[in-house]
Order: C-alpha cells, then sequence, then structure tokens
DNA sequence: GCCAACGTTGGC
DNA sequence: GCCAACGTTGGC
C-alpha cells in the first residue's frame, strides 16, 4: 500500500463535502498539472490519502481511501487528464497545521514544505504514521 | 491582496 | 529546442 496527500481549497471542494459522499466517494476532477496526474496514475485502490486544506486553513483534516484506480476525468473532453476516486475514511482527532508539519524536523522532507504547488503528492510511510500520531488518529 | 515559485505556452 | 511571457497556485 502506498500514501498519499490531495490538496484542496476547502471553499473549492471541502472535507465536509467529501463525507457528505459517504461510501460512494468522489472524482479527484480537475487536476491539470502532469505531475500530479502521474501520481494518480500511480494510485491502486485501497492506497491511503491524507485530505488537505490550503489556503486559509493549511492544514491536514482526515484521512481517505483511493475507490477507484486512475480514469478519464469526465470534467474535460481533453484526454490527457485522467484522475482517481476516493473516499473519506475518518477526520483527524486534531488537524495537523502546515506550520506544525513544517516545524517537525521529521517531516522537513515532506513534498508539502518542499513544493507547496503540487496538489497531488506521494508522502512516505514515516510520514504517515508521524502525521496520524500528531494528529492523534489511529493510522489504519 | 501580494508576490514568489512553478508550470505551460508559443514565437523564434 | 530555447526562453520569454504569461497564468496559476498557495503561503504569508
Amino acid at each position: 500500500m502506498r500514501y498519499w496527500l490531495f490538496k484542496s481549497e476547502p471553499s473549492a471542494w471541502s472535507w465536509d463535502q467529501q463525507i457528505a459522499r459517504g461510501e460512494a466517494g468522489e472524482e479527484w476532477s480537475g487536476v491539470r498539472n502532469y505531475q500530479a496526474r502521474n501520481f494518480m496514475r500511480e494510485m491502486a485502490v485501497g492506497d491511503r490519502g491524507f485530505f488537505y486544506h490550503s489556503q486559509t486553513e493549511r492544514a491536514v483534516v482526515g484521512l481517505v481511501e483511493v475507490s477507484a484506480a486512475a480514469h478519464p476525468d469526465s470534467t474535460t473532453e481533453d484526454d490527457r487528464w485522467d484522475c482517481v476516486d476516493i473516499r473519506a475514511l475518518k477526520p483527524l482527532a486534531r488537524p495537523v497545521t502546515l506550520d506544525a508539519i513544517k516545524a517537525d524536523p521529521a517531516l522537513s522532507d515532506m513534498v508539502l514544505v518542499k513544493n507547496s504547488r503540487l496538489s497531488v503528492q506521494p508522502v512516505s510511510e514515516a510520514e504517515w504514521r508521524r502525521i496520524c500520531e500528531m494528529g492523534q488518529t489511529d493510522p489504519g
């Protein structure tokens, strides 16, 4: 199993909206960046991910699971763009803020820190465990 | 709201 | 194939 991080502006698509989709999950559509798309193509059903709120909140707020492998993005006719589906697993007991992540030496290599603009990114198993721990949440 | 960082586009 | 111009993202 691999681990990922999905970034969203809460004003565009929030964790609450993601939860509301329930087991059915939702297309992670709208990504128009090759690096992010390529990561989604590497994902397998059952992979885990963090749901991160950018902009106003800047915190990891929940855990998600990949519920469908990469397929054409339904929001465009352009066949270059694929996306996966994800479903919410559970919120973090405590959101882990970007400030907290930056302050932790164990997380200094995170893509979130090094390339803040990448909207879909890989997370190492160590990073996964550490952030779940900081969020006082069972890593699953 | 600003601006730095980055990715993409298009002219040459 | 290079690079300047431009658009977008996201932290601050």
